[in-house]
DNA sequence: TGGCTATTTGGCTATATTGCCATATATGAC
DNA sequence: GTCATATATGGCAATATAGCCAAATAGCCA
C-alpha cells in the first residue's frame, strides 16, 4: 500500500475497530436515542461497570462519544450521528447474506 | 443486554469487525472502483500474497464481497456499494478529531 | 470530616488476530 | 502427462483484545 494513503487507512480503521464489539455498537445505538451515564449502560448490557467504563473509553478515544460531566455522573453522547447511517448499510449487507444463503439451500434441495 | 437484541448485535459487529483493517479497508475501496484479482491487491497493498488471500477470506466471509474464478484468477468485487458511503461518515469524525484536537491546543497557548 | 455512590485504572488470564513461511490445490499452456 | 502461475490453507509466534476482580479516584451529602 502506498505510504503516502496507509495513515489514512490506519486512522479509519481505528475509528471501525472501535465500532467493532457488540457491547460499542450497542451503547453507539443507545446513545444516538439518548444520553447516557456509565452506571445506566451497565445495567442495559449487564457486564461488570469496569467493562463498560472501558469500552467508553475505547469509543471516547476514537472519538465517536463524548463525555460531560454532571454532578456525580458523567454523561455520555454520541458525537456523529451520520454512524447510524451506517447500520442501514450492515443491515442490507445482512439481509443480502440471507437471501444468499437461502438460495443455495433451495439450490441443493433440488 | 437484552438477549432478543443480542444476536443482532453480534451479527453486526462481525461484519464490522471484518472492515476494522487498514488492510481490508484498502481493498474495500479498490473493489469499490473496480474488481480485482489477489495478485494486483497483493501488489498494491504490498503483503505476502497468502496474507492478502486471508483478508479476502474474513471480507467474503462477512458477506462484504463476492469472488468469481474466471480462468486462472479470481476476481473479487464489493457486494455492498453502501459501505463506501460510510467512509465520508469516517472522514467527518476524523476532521471532528483533529478540530478538536486543535482547539485544545490553541486554548493551552493563551 | 466520614460515608456513600459513580466511574476509572491496574493487573491478570483467556482468547482472538495478524502475518509470515511452507505447503497444498487448481487452472492454463505446452 | 509436466511446468508455470494464481490462490488458498495449515501452522506457528508475536501481538492485541476482552472481561473480571480489586483498588484508586472524584463528587455529593450529612
Amino acid at each position: 500500500m502506498k505510504s503516502s494513503v496507509k495513515p489514512q487507512h490506519e486512522a479509519r480503521a481505528k475509528i471501525i475497530k472501535a465500532m467493532a464489539h457488540p457491547s460499542r455498537l450497542f451503547i453507539i445505538e443507545e446513545l444516538s436515542k439518548n444520553e447516557c451515564c456509565v452506571g445506566e449502560l451497565t445495567g442495559m448490557i449487564g457486564a461488570d461497570a469496569s467493562t463498560v467504563s472501558k469500552h467508553l473509553s475505547v469509543l471516547k478515544n476514537a472519538g465517536l462519544v463524548a463525555d460531560e460531566k454532571r454532578g456525580n455522573s458523567i454523561f455520555y453522547s454520541l458525537r456523529c450521528p451520520c454512524i447510524m447511517d451506517f447500520i442501514g448499510c450492515l443491515e442490507d449487507v445482512l439481509s443480502s447474506n440471507a437471501k444468499q444463503h437461502n438460495d443455495i439451500l433451495k439450490c441443493c434441495k433440488k
